[in-house]
DNA sequence: GTCCCTGCAAATGGTTTGCAGGCGG
DNA sequence: CCGCCTGCAAACCATTTGCAGGGAC
């Protein structure tokens, strides 16, 4: 259950054949921001991503722009998991990213949750709401095995 | 399944007695907080909530104290449904507020959810993860009815 | 009278934007 | 070259906090 993604975060080739298609510009700093994304796996915050970051390597201001736009093209994912951080992981080349998290809430490490628990669900949400279009954001937290251990 | 809760908003009196059981004083400012979010009853967030108060009778930083204290003596919960804003609703003595809401993505209205639709999911989940103290967040988003009719 | 509570204003933290210069294709 | 990108700084927005005066009990 740990890491249902890691067997094919996509190689650095393939990211900057991605952004060429949509005629954006693979630059010093994306690459560096893609860069961290790709070796992270999980959902990340731009702060954090910033400081894994060689330094000088990319403003704030451009990380935040960078996650903006391979938001928009699909490369990656929002997530909110909840504590008013913006999160965002790699997607692979066709995945929507539909997965549920798991949150420590004393360390805020991610574990991810590959199945989707409510089949039908918005269809009959949407059923008797009348409302359409809809989509469902699930998260879950608790308390990591580390955590637990190391303080009561 | 539109409005689950309406039946018993808490009346003014038992709101002011759960006040000074903790107490805490029943001030004009909260008491128009209280005013307020009892004749919501649907999440609302500071700003929205500060809007709705009569004219000069509550600051905005009071509202987000108010606020604060009452989710702290759990007489409000706060919900987090994705826009980075946090929006809280009243609860009634002994609801633990666990219900989830569909809210629509263009007029940002909410619409409760009464069912939880997990049953036991959190236990498999914690046997499979070794976490504990397990608790989930899901919110639905959409596009409400009239949203619908009014444009496309 | 004693604290708790309040308004005001300033600080904070995450995120966005304006601008002029710079670099990728 | 042209237009997309970038760094820097300032702006923004939701929320929090310091402080001194004021009100509830």
């Amino acid at each position: 259950m740990d890491h249902p993604h890691s067997h094919g975060h996509p190689g650095m080739p393939e990211l900057a054949e991605r952004l060429r298609r949509s005629s954006r510009k693979l630059t010093g700093p994306r690459h560096h921001v893609l860069e961290v994304l790709r070796s992270e796996g999980h959902p990340i915050s731009a702060r954090a991503l910033f400081e894994a970051l060689p330094p000088g390597k990319c403003d704030l201001a451009t990380v935040y722009r960078s996650l903006q736009l391979l938001e928009e093209m699909g490369m990656i994912k929002r997530y909110d998991l909840g504590d008013g951080v913006k999160r965002f992981e790699l997607l692979e080349e066709g995945d929507d990213g539909h997965h549920h998290h798991l949150v420590c809430t004393r360390c805020a490490g991610v574990v991810e949750i590959e199945d989707c628990f409510m089949p039908g669900l918005e269809e009959t949400i949407a059923a008797h709401s009348g409302f359409s279009n809809i989509t469902h954001r699930l998260e879950f937290t608790g308390i990591c095995p580390a955590c637990q251990s190391q303080s009561q």
